[in-house]
DNA sequence: GAGCATCGGGG
DNA sequence: GTGTACGATGCTC
């Protein structure tokens, strides 16, 4: 029968001494079905001679008893990084008798392609995209209970992927009267948020008055059973959670099992299946949006945490509800009609998960379409691993074997080899005028793929002794009449994304596209770091030598362009320029890029990144030096653009930030030293008489620790103590708010709760020498202010150190 | 400062 | 499951 779907996950298992590979779906109406194909397990072993083939057709091992044997062998030929090999694809029974095999053959034969997971090689060998639309031809088959299986008889794929998902997002509140340990076998599960388009609830199992969404059970039993009945219910085709590979499900588990209760929540009645660290129910797609996010995103995120928290504001604009979750199990135990708050915070960490995956899915759909694994690894895996992936997926038309992965050895040789990394023109401190700023597009992944930097046309005999190769490395070239098929897959992804880019200024507002043409971005700029990674299969220090060679070669080549054509060289870092105009006009900087791009090779592109009327670099320590990355410039329309400031530090007080901002704003916006001068004067002046009010000199710390563990006490920790004391929370990971109050004494002795100060009673000379100066001192620096220039009439104890 | 160990996320 | 993260930070010597 010829049936359509959509495949969410694959999984294989042995049935009668056989593998099947099974992809586990659901068609358009929304029935969950599982579709099987036979495969055979398969590695590749050298063959030197043709004796060696005999002697492994005929091997035998003794596995436990089980006499294992291969199954058939074929003579296959295959490219290996520039290199022709005579190759026996020896096939196997069992995926699980490919390692042993191996094992018994490689000390005679060099081995590859051994360590590839089955699934992952059935996706990859038959080119299967999962979540796009599939249909078959097959015939219905009895293998599951619970779920309609059928036999593949062919396949095809259109490139239009799943639409109308129903996702569920779960996320558990536990009883945890310890603070940071988390003990599932003693600690039962209080409450369980599902959260999905049409669905919100709040299990759990003690009364008390609340909305409609909170469903009352009769204990956690009760609880969990009925957690798996609405899982049934909403037959979900992804469920996600925070961190739930790590904590929600396996808690879920745990105390499933503590109570005997089987959660047979796969679409086939199975359990979920709890690995070290990932979860898995068949049938229904889990993806852990934490990893991903983490993974993929990474510090592009500019959070300084991964917390559910912090994520979804920058992710999201959206926040936890705000409750003290350490008062969770006290309040559980003494005060449960208080517990209304904890389930509106159990249901919006549900919703703003849910809204999280809804956000991300684009790019895992992306990447699952592009690198070719399961949505459930591509969920879990880091950039390497997807760069690694995609080149594996693209071989077969070039006929080229995978290296094998680097062993113990390799890795630790690889990790000390240290090389040349960017060029970085240090700026002189000071405020310069007319500024612009070009850089290059992509550079690393353009430099790849004009000099065809690829490690299987790496030293080729046909180029040896060509010259200007190498603009720095004499012994190193890459071959100029064939492309290498890493540099060729890459430039695949560089003209991709050139083409969609078009159409995303069209449809700037299209989530689709941006997704597309940032995953794109993302796979492009990994290439660099994947080949210099220790752990790649496609490892070649050389290539990356080269990159970064290229990369200071390109670079000086502007600032050489530049300075010729009269501008000034400010500043300079690996692919960026910052420039002043010197009296010329915006239009000859322009010019400028221009005659460089006409130079440059094809898909090289040197950009006009903007003017600047202004802007400041200032040092990082004492010396003539500037300092790299820390600048702030103004554009034309006013707004200021701070890079490496210290600005969005959390234990710097509003005053502090206010101030270096404001000092900036009136130095670069208004060109007013006198002004600054007169506004920063004001502001200790402010401090001095304590006119500032008290909400702008709290700062913020976080508690790392256990109070105890503390050996040196800091101004956050001598509050935590003080909380303590009082009864409220202090434990790991609690903002530490506090004020240095007026008085004697060693800092630690005069912080205090923000409500325990009363307006004006804190220590202004603190938050003069402490906070506000060292946020504005090299910016007065510059402006050639020493000594008390500043400070008149206040006291000197912090510049008399520091001008 | 190298070398090893733990942590992150979750309540 | 044809497997075992990874990079940053803290502690010890």
């Amino acid at each position: 029968m010829k049936l359509a779907f959509y495949p969410l996950d694959i999984a294989y298992k042995v049935i009668d001494g056989a593998p099947l590979i099974l992809i586990f779906g659901r068609t358009e109406k929304g029935e969950k079905i599982c579709v099987v194909d036979g495969f055979e397990p398969y590695f590749y072993a050298e063959i030197e001679n043709f004796s060696v083939i005999e002697s492994i057709k005929k091997l035998v091992i003794d596995d436990n008893g089980r006499r294992l044997s291969v199954k058939s062998v074929e003579l296959v030929e295959k490219s290996f990084l520039g290199t022709k090999k005579k190759l026996a694809k020896i096939l196997c029974a069992l995926p699980q008798d490919v390692p042993k095999l191996r094992a018994a053959v490689k000390n005679a034969v060099k081995t590859y392609e051994y360590d590839i997971k089955f699934t992952r090689r059935y996706l990859v060998d038959k080119n299967i995209i999962l979540l796009a639309r599939t249909e078959i031809e097959a015939k219905e088959i009895s293998l599951f209970q619970g779920i309609r299986c059928f036999r593949l008889e062919f396949i095809e794929q259109s490139d239009e992927l799943i639409k109308e998902k129903i996702v569920l997002a779960v996320d558990i509140e536990t009883y945890n009267p310890l603070g940071k340990q988390f003990i599932p076998e003693e600690h039962p599960i209080l409450m369980i948020a599902l959260y999905s388009k049409n669905f919100r609830k709040v299990l759990t199992w003690k009364r008390f008055n609340s909305d409609a969404n909170v469903e009352f059970l009769e204990g956690e039993a009760d609880l969990l059973r009925r957690f798996g009945e609405i899982v049934k219910e909403i037959n979900p085709d992804f469920i996600t959670g925070y961190y739930s590979d790590g904590f929600d499900l396996p808690y879920i588990n745990t105390r499933a099992k503590h109570h005997k209760i089987k959660l047979k929540l796969g679409a086939d009645d199975s359990e979920m299946q709890a690995g070290d660290e990932s979860v898995s129910i068949t049938g229904i797609l889990h993806i852990d949006i934490f990893k991903f996010v983490k993974r993929v995103f990474g510090r592009a995120l500019g959070s300084s945490t991964y917390k559910l928290d912090d994520v979804a504001e920058v992710i999201l604009g959206e926040k936890k509800h705000a409750v003290d979750i350490e008062n969770l199990a006290n309040t559980w135990d003494n005060s449960p009609e208080l517990l209304a708050e904890f389930a509106k915070y159990n249901l919006q960490d549900a919703k703003i998960t849910y809204n999280l995956f809804e956000k991300v899915l684009p790019n895992i759909e992306e990447l699952v379409k592009i690198v070719g694994l399961s949505p459930f690894d591509i969920s879990r895996i880091g950039f390497s691993q997807l760069v690694e992936w995609f080149i594996i997926k693209q071989l077969k038309q070039y006929n080229e074997l995978i290296p094998n992965k680097p062993v113990a050895g390799q890795i630790s040789e690889r990790m000390n080899i240290k090389y040349k990394g960017a060029f970085v023109f240090e700026p002189v401190p000071g405020i310069y005028h007319d500024l612009v700023i070009f850089d290059f597009r992509s550079l690393y992944p353009t430099i790849i793929t004009s000099h065809n930097i690829s490690p299987d046309v790496l030293g080729c005999s046909c180029c040896r002794g060509m010259k200007n190769q190498n603009p720095e490395l004499e012994k190193i070239w890459f071959c100029t009449s064939r492309q290498g098929f890493i540099a060729s897959v890459l430039e695949d992804i560089i003209r991709r994304r050139m083409r969609i880019k078009p159409l995303l200024k069209q449809y700037p507002n299209d989530i689709l596209l941006k997704a597309r043409v940032d995953t794109l971005k993302l796979l492009a700029n990994s290439f660099y770091g994947y080949l210099g990674f220790y752990a790649s299969r496609w490892y070649c220090l050389e290539c990356a030598e080269t990159v970064t060679a290229f990369g200071r070669h390109y670079i000086k080549k502007v600032i050489d362009e530049a300075s010729n054509n009269g501008f000034r060289i400010v500043y300079s870092d690996t692919d960026s320029i910052f420039l002043t105009l010197d009296g010329k006009t915006k239009e000859s900087a322009l010019k400028l890029v221009e005659n460089i791009n006409k130079e440059l090779p094809d898909l090289m592109e040197l950009e006009y990144e903007g003017y600047y009327p202004a802007g400041i670099f200032v040092s990082v320590k004492e010396g003539a030096y500037g300092a790299k990355k820390k600048y702030a410039l103004v554009n034309e329309q006013g707004k200021l653009k701070i890079a490496g400031f210290e600005t969005v530090r959390r234990n710097v007080s509003i005053i502090a930030k206010e101030a270096q901002e404001n000092v900036l704003g009136i130095v670069l916006k208004e060109n007013n030293k006198e002004k600054a001068i007169e506004y920063i004067k004001s502001v200790l002046s402010g401090l001095k008489e304590r006119k500032v009010e008290n909400e702008k000199v709290v700062i913020y710390t976080k508690l790392s620790k256990e109070i105890d563990d503390y050996d040196s006490i800091g101004p956050h920790v001598a509050v935590a103590k003080r909380m303590k004391a009082k009864g409220l929370p202090a434990g790991p990971g609690t903002l530490i708010k506090f004020i240095v109050g007026e008085g004697d004494g060693i800092i630690r002795d005069k912080a205090r709760l923000p409500e325990e100060v009363e307006p004006g009673k804190y220590d202004g000379e603190y938050y003069i020498n402490n906070q506000v100066l060292p946020a504005v001192e090299k910016i007065f620096e510059i402006l050639g202010y020493k000594k008390d220039a500043l400070l008149s009439g206040a006291r000197q104890s912090y510049l008399n150190k520091f001008f």
